[in-house]
DNA sequence: CAGGATCCACCTTGATACTG
DNA sequence: CAGTATCAAGGTGGATCCTG
């Protein structure tokens, strides 16, 4: 269905917006990984809302979704679309600005740095 | 109250995210304005949700607010901080990208440029 | 002119239980 | 192991009316 945004700052926003989404880039920015994995790396995400966002990136082209295994159990891998990389600078950017905006207010507290995206920028 | 993130990519999308806020930001990139020239660059907006977008961005050090006139009525113009104009390049970037994005793809469709968001880089 | 107060609809997220 | 179905809760945006 045909999606409208006034400026290109909406339509980016619509794909990383997203309670989970800015940490599953993260991780996937470092490798590939298996749902179990993504699991593991968020212990506190409900298996409904993983796949929820992980859908909602695999449909705005940010990630790729891989089947493997024609039998349960299934493995299921996901990586980032040259289109997620894309997102790079973005990413790397937008986690500086936040921690430069942190270190001048005393109620902001970032847990981990923008180091965590830095593999997204070797493309 | 305390804020806590797990990356800045999350603070700097708490700040930015909100129905009209990209919009708001790029019309007060362009000069300070006065609420009801707000009203007017957008039309569809309620006052009341105009109101509350504005207050979070001057919670949150993006924008300015100041009221002259003593007695009703008031002239109130909002304007950008600094803090506000450091977004520049990131708001350039996510309207690029965007662009990019719905070049790429036919159902989606971005209404402005990121030409207007181009004087944010006059610091 | 600017904005506060109510009341409300929707969307996103979450808890839980279940399937191949 | 990965994912679906159902139901519930909270937050965000909106319609309307009212105030200094």
């Amino acid at each position: 269905m045909k999606q409208t945004f006034n400026n290109g700052v909406e339509a980016t926003l619509k794909v990383i917006s997203g309670k989970w989404k800015p940490q599953l880039l993260c991780h996937l920015g470092n490798r590939p990984q298996r749902t179990c994995d993504l699991r593991q790396a968020l212990p506190d995400i409900s298996q409904k809302v993983l796949t929820q966002q992980l859908r909602e990136l695999e449909r705005d082209g940010i990630i790729d979704r891989q089947i493997t295994g024609e039998q349960a159990p299934f493995k299921v891998t996901y990586s980032l679309t040259p289109l997620g990389r894309s997102l790079g600078q973005i990413l790397v950017q937008m986690s500086i600005w936040g921690e430069h905006r942190a270190s001048e207010l005393p109620d902001v507290e970032i847990t981990n740095d923008h180091g965590g995206f830095s593999r997204l920028l070797e493309n």
